[in-house]
DNA sequence: GAACCCATCATTTTT
DNA sequence: TGATGGGTTC
């Protein structure tokens, strides 16, 4: 196997019988597991038809599926490569039946959850600051996580009054899910063991063609997770597990370290290679990460080792405040700039998306293009859900949920009122809403709405023929023409509306786009990839631009420059830890700071605030105990103070207005920044509804020497700042330095590249 | 039925 | 600070 350290070379050979990979960060995981794949096929004969391979999320999938198919060529199609959702409603769309359910059902995400336990809380007149939704939510979950049916939940909840009412919330919203012929994500998993266990003959089937199962990142996986890969391998055992305990960050959601901690004794033949020696990082950087990981306790033994350079020390710079933080990291950003690199190399990582806003605001100002991970998913915008509601309740009618959110959207005089008798009379006689907007006549009172009602039912009658006929592009054109929708926003006129129109326009792509790469494209099957394919940002090409993300989102990327900001008590690790009873909390918290600094391959800039605005209020934090777990001979320090200190006085005696903020910064940063007047004036807010990565500051195509059009003393227009006068043009690095005298904003230096700058 | 005001409450997130 | 949701008022 050419390139494989010994210890890689183990891990793929290992064929028979469990197997635990313990993948240290940056030890080759993905390169074994595709390398196994192979092994498994072209020296043990494998039929490539008996290979699962399982990840957690579809971009994990799809690379995976990507790198199996380049190396093993012939029969790559035939393995499973899937996440654990997508596998189970593979199963479970030809099985459901089995489960007296139907094969057809919709998936329910977890905004629909939330509208099915808002109805159910109504229902049972429940008060929703007493049972909030989001704590019911997440009890549901937790009990199908562990097999208890509403019944038995009931059972445990023995003397306990409040329990013993979710457990009614919980009968009530599966009742009310079966009903509307929906699954939640959870219940994809539970009804697949479910199904197993009623039917062994189908477990049968699956355990045959499953005879080699791996599973990636394995301590994300829950206890449901657990189980169900434990029955699938129950048969031929050969199952191979890739994780890092020390890359568990997922606990708020279900995941179970001791999966993989326990590994052991529940295979106590299981064979355990550790792969140790790290390829990404500078040995400096590796062992700042070694030295925070260590603080953990309960931890599998290994330690990470690598040949790479030792490569320059750790910086810790603590800021003023937040917004010096920005301004400092924007400067650090110019800096390697200057050296030749580019945007795409850096990323910066937070804790929390509160923390992106001063950030990217700062960005901005600088005309540094960047793209924002996570955030808000794209089809969990209004407007997104609001068509996609429209296509599940054309596929489901059935689906109370999707009907009840655009029954009025766009406004269409069916209001609350209406609705509310619907709904009674639904419920009064086993009906789903759909039927009874079909045959609106026999509800009492409606007389004034029948008009409107009888006009809606035939326009959903009209697109459900519609997708009988099978044309998605046609249909959702249909849509938006015919209930309005893409009329109302055309009036409105906003720059909200017009993004939402946008929206919708990208909506539009991706189901012709479905339409013509699918094999048999159905609108039951796009809907599941919406449910289920959650990454819809596709990378713009040909910009180069800076990622900036929670470290949550960071876990399994690399970037040879990463800057961790915002690295303070209570923040990082994050207060809600810090005052949890529960004494993983904070571990988990350090076993994030692990994967963070553990995503950087050159260089590592950490930095703490000592003021920062945190819901409203201002804080004096201290820097996080984490940089005081780095080996200080791995860590450079820089700006002000030295060590932790005690927060109590961070403005060195001096008062600080608000006003005197761009000074400060000017004798600071002088001949360095780029901003050279104070700058409270043009805060660029978000418009709300936009989409997250403005598109304002996406610039497309840099431009190179060639594209420059303006010289020293031409009068120029920049997007924020208006006119100016060129003063002064400097090459520097790939590209050239630009000093802009602007009419309104003063006098200002930026990359031509960035800047975007218009002769006038 | 819609606009407006006030109170409340704030990690992390994929499927 | 700011988003969100409920209640109130027109």
């Amino acid at each position: 196997m050419a390139g494989l350290n010994p210890r890689q070379e183990e891990a793929c050979s290992y064929t028979e019988g469990p197997l635990l990979i313990l993948a240290g960060a940056g030890s080759g995981k993905t390169r074994v597991i595709t390398h196994r794949i192979a092994y498994l096929i072209s020296e043990k004969s494998v039929n490539p038809y008996n290979i699962l391979a399982i990840t957690f999320t579809n971009k994990a999938a799809g690379e995976m599926r990507e790198r199996v198919d380049a190396i093993v060529g012939f029969g790559a199609e035939s393995i499973w490569v899937s996440t654990f959702h997508s596998m189970c409603v593979r199963i479970l769309r030809r099985f459901h039946e089995r489960l007296g359910g139907k094969n057809s059902f919709t998936i329910y995400d977890a905004d629909d959850q939330k509208a099915a336990v808002k109805e159910v809380l109504r229902l049972l007149s429940f008060d929703e600051k007493q049972y909030p939704v989001r704590a019911m939510i997440a009890a549901i979950s937790k009990a199908k996580e562990s097999f208890l049916s509403p019944d038995e939940y009931d059972r445990q909840a023995a003397g306990n009054y409040r329990d013993q009412n979710v457990a009614k919330i919980y009968r009530e919203y599966q009742k009310r899910l079966r009903s509307n012929n929906a699954l939640d994500f959870d219940d994809l998993i539970c009804k697949t063991i479910d199904l197993f266990m009623q039917h062994p003959d189908v477990l049968e089937l699956y355990q045959e063609r499953f005879r080699y199962i791996m599973v990636d990142e394995y301590q994300d996986t829950n206890h449901a997770q657990f189980v169900l890969v434990k029955m699938l391998a129950a048969k031929y055992r050969n199952l191979c597990v890739v994780g890092d305990d020390d890359q568990s960050i997922y606990k708020f959601r279900g995941a179970n370290i001791y999966n993989i901690l326990n590994f052991e004794e529940e295979y106590p033949d299981a064979k355990v290679v550790k792969l140790e020696q790290n390829y990404r990082s500078t040995s400096n950087i590796l062992n700042a990460a070694n030295g925070v990981i260590a603080n953990n306790e309960g931890r599998k033994d290994k330690s990470l080792w690598t040949e790479n350079p030792e490569g320059e020390k750790v910086l810790f710079t603590r800021y003023e405040d937040d917004r010096g933080e920005a301004v400092g990291v924007c400067k650090k950003i110019f800096d390697l700039m200057k050296e030749g690199h580019t945007l795409s190399e850096m990323a910066v990582l937070y804790r929390t998306n509160a923390q992106s806003r001063v950030l990217e605001e700062q960005m901005i100002r600088e005309n540094i293009p960047y793209q924002l991970v996570g955030g808000t998913n794209f089809y969990a915008r209004r407007e997104i859900r609001d068509l996609v509601g429209y296509l599940k309740c054309i596929a489901n009618p059935a689906d109370d949920i999707s009907l009840g959110r655009i029954i009025n959207v766009p406004r269409r005089g069916i209001g609350d009122t209406t609705v509310t008798k619907m709904r009674d009379f639904a419920l009064e006689h086993g009906m789903s809403l759909y039927d009874v907007l079909l045959d609106a006549e026999q509800v009492p009172g409606l007389s004034r709405s029948m008009a409107k009602i009888s006009a809606f039912a035939e326009l959903m009658q009209g697109f459900r023929r519609e997708a009988e006929e099978g044309n998605l592009t046609i249909l959702y054109d249909d849509i938006l023409k015919k209930t309005g929708y893409r009329e109302e926003l055309e009036r409105e006129n906003t720059d909200e509306a017009r993004s939402r129109l946008e929206n919708l326009r990208e909506l539009g792509n991706k189901i012709s786009d479905y339409e013509l790469h699918a094999e048999h494209p159905s609108l039951t099957e796009l809907l599941e990839e919406i449910s289920l394919v959650a990454d819809t940002d596709e990378q713009e090409m040909g910009t180069d631009r800076l990622t900036m993300m929670t470290l949550h989102s960071a876990k399994g990327l690399e970037f040879p420059f990463v800057f961790m900001v915002g690295m303070e008590e209570r923040l990082f690790p994050s207060g809600m830890s810090l005052d949890s009873d529960d004494p993983d909390a904070e571990e988990e918290e350090r076993r994030l700071c692990y994967v963070g600094i553990t995503r950087a391959k050159e260089r590592l800039f950490m930095s703490a605030a000592s003021r920062r605005m945190v819901n409203g209020t201002i804080t004096y934090p201290e820097e996080s105990r984490f940089i005081d777990e780095i080996p200080k001979n791995l860590l450079r320090r820089e700006g002000r103070g030295e060590g932790r200190s005690s927060g109590n006085d961070p403005f060195g005696g001096r008062p600080l207005g608000r006003d005197s903020y761009g000074d400060r910064y000017y004798d600071e940063w002088q001949g360095t920044t780029f901003q050279k007047k104070a700058y409270g004036s043009d805060r660029n807010r978000r418009v709300p509804g936009a989409p997250v990565r403005p598109k304002a500051t996406i610039q497309k195509g840099i431009p190179t020497a060639a594209t420059i059009d303006y010289q020293v003393g031409d009068t120029v227009k920049h997007i924020k700042f208006g006119r100016g006068v060129v003063t002064e043009m400097v090459k520097g690095g790939s590209d050239y330095e630009v000093t802009v005298n602007f009419d309104t904003a003063g006098e200002k230096r930026m990359f031509a590249s960035l800047a975007k700058l218009r002769k006038v």
